[in-house]
DNA sequence: GCAATAGTGTCTTTTAGACATTATGTG
DNA sequence: CACATAATGTCTAAAAGACACTATTGC
């Protein structure tokens, strides 16, 4: 086969060669990661069970900007690092934690000033761990790194929108950083579509770095989406589980309730029953279960 | 409220302006876009509706790498420009294209090789418009635009894995591109997750630039999973179609048929009938609908 | 025995699929 | 009038929701 020659009468291993990448600038390309989990909350009866909550991992950033807000997690991507090696070596520096279920979420770059010191674009990720076994330790890049409870309610609902506040609270620490969602069904010619705009609740003293609320009300929505269609929701329930506990996820991110019945029907076909059963709950033991791994 | 400094004592201010981005080299950072319609084909028989098919917008590389190749339009991101912009304005260079919908695909890092040139992370949007008043035209990185049909159907299918065949063809030109695509159900420790491998087809002598094949299958997957779940298709039709155009859009896309009844009652609660009627085409008139805008 | 959860059976409602039938234009 | 599509009515099957009821544990 012949070889073909550009413009410049060049194959393409000449044109390599002497290659040389323009000096124009180049953006900073960052990954973030957001880590879920759905956690026990302390027991209040010994033979109630737990309640759970949905928790994402922050860390305190210790230099500027937004020195001391709150942040997703994340750092650069090296120039010979690929993408996903980036978040998966970011997540092990900054939280010891491994082997996790991650996806991308959206990458982040419409606006050029969203880091103050450079024009960076992000690429967002979720991971979903169990919340069994989580031992998060501080990095390099933060002071501190916590779980904060992730609620996201409806608090008013008319035909052109919705609004909905977003609150990330760490009692242990009583911090409570607050958001306002209003996402606006726009005209836009023919077709409708959603434009969200957020803003800081007005009580709320602590605000998260960057832009980084975004990405966090963004996740929550697409966590809420996907759960109902994948079988993400097996990343966040121990490899056995029992139904009540896989409910107890799927009703803490919709925030909805679903009766037993119904709910244990709509997960069989994705389950296969173990044989050890899961006692000392103080009532009657339950099955554990385990994913059948069907999509 | 008192400014906090940090370790070497700055406030943001003055850490802003002493701030100096290191000489670490950067990616080059780039958007595609993967321009879908749904044309319809040539009418075989004057009273029957002309069969439909889905393509995409593709352009002919005019230089090295991947000289002569067949790819998806894209460019790079200016440093100042948002990524947004960037793809709006790569749409009009290129195709002459204007307000259309988009949506942020995926961005692709993981192989740090896959620009022979230089290290090049790419973020994929999905872009669609009706078949009405397309006039794409050839741009400065490109030979020649144009419409590739895009079929992609199962070959074989078991408990482990299914295999597809996507299909570009552009009948015109005479050119055929084939790729083979496998899906495996892979055992991730507790989890199954979804490997995809991608090859040309061995009779496929035409290749697309790039990994651009594995962004069309991707795409391809998103569009047939988003159509499901979303109103996504009202942006394949123009203002104002007939109920079987808009069923013509979800079966091309699909690659099933529909019942009409049943298609009908699926989407009357996204319609609103218009005053006008479809005449002219060789049977009963139908009545023209508009999207209604629900989500 | 009591409280709390585990687990099953079944009735009803809603949604989805199949298909017959009538309507209305063009050539 | 023939043909092809438009549009509606209705029967059936499947999926989703509601709820009553029994079972089993720790204390």
């Amino acid at each position: 086969m012949k070889e073909r020659l550009n413009k410049d009468g060049l194959t393409e291993k000449e044109f390599l060669e002497r290659y040389k990448p323009g000096d124009y600038e180049r953006p900073s390309v960052t990954v973030d990661m957001l880590l879920f989990t759905v956690n026990n909350k302390p027991k209040t009866d010994y033979k109630k069970l737990a309640e759970k909550e949905l928790q994402i991992l922050l860390i305190k950033r210790k230099d500027h900007p937004y020195l001391g807000h709150w942040a997703i997690p994340g750092g650069f991507v090296d120039i010979d690092e690929g993408i996903s090696t980036a978040v998966y070596r970011e997540l092990k520096e900054e939280t010891n934690i491994e082997n996790v279920y991650m996806e991308q979420l959206c990458t982040w770059g419409d606006d050029v000033k969203r880091d103050p010191r450079m024009r960076v674009i992000s690429v967002s990720h979720m991971a979903l761990v169990p919340s069994d076994n989580l031992k998060p330790q501080a990095g390099d890049d933060a002071d501190e790194v916590a779980w904060f409870s992730v609620k996201k309610n409806v608090t008013k609902s008319t035909e052109t929108e919705i609004e909905y506040e977003v609150i990330l609270t760490n009692e242990e620490k009583d911090i409570t950083i607050g958001y306002k969602v209003i996402d606006k069904f726009v005209k836009n010619g023919v077709i409708k579509t959603i434009e969200t705009e957020i803003e800081p609740l007005l009580w709320s003293k602590d605000r998260l770095a960057f832009d980084h609320y975004k990405i966090i009300n963004l996740a929550i929505d697409r966590l809420r989406n996907k759960i109902e269609y994948t079988p993400i929701a097996f990343n966040l329930v121990p490899e056995k589980f029992t139904l009540t506990q896989l409910q107890q996820v799927y009703e803490t991110i919709l925030g909805i309730e679903f009766t037993p019945t119904n709910f244990r029907r709509k997960v069989s076909k994705y389950v296969i029953k173990d044989d050890e059963m899961l006692t000392g709950a103080g009532h009657r033991p339950a099955s554990l279960f385990r994913y059948n791994g069907c999509i």
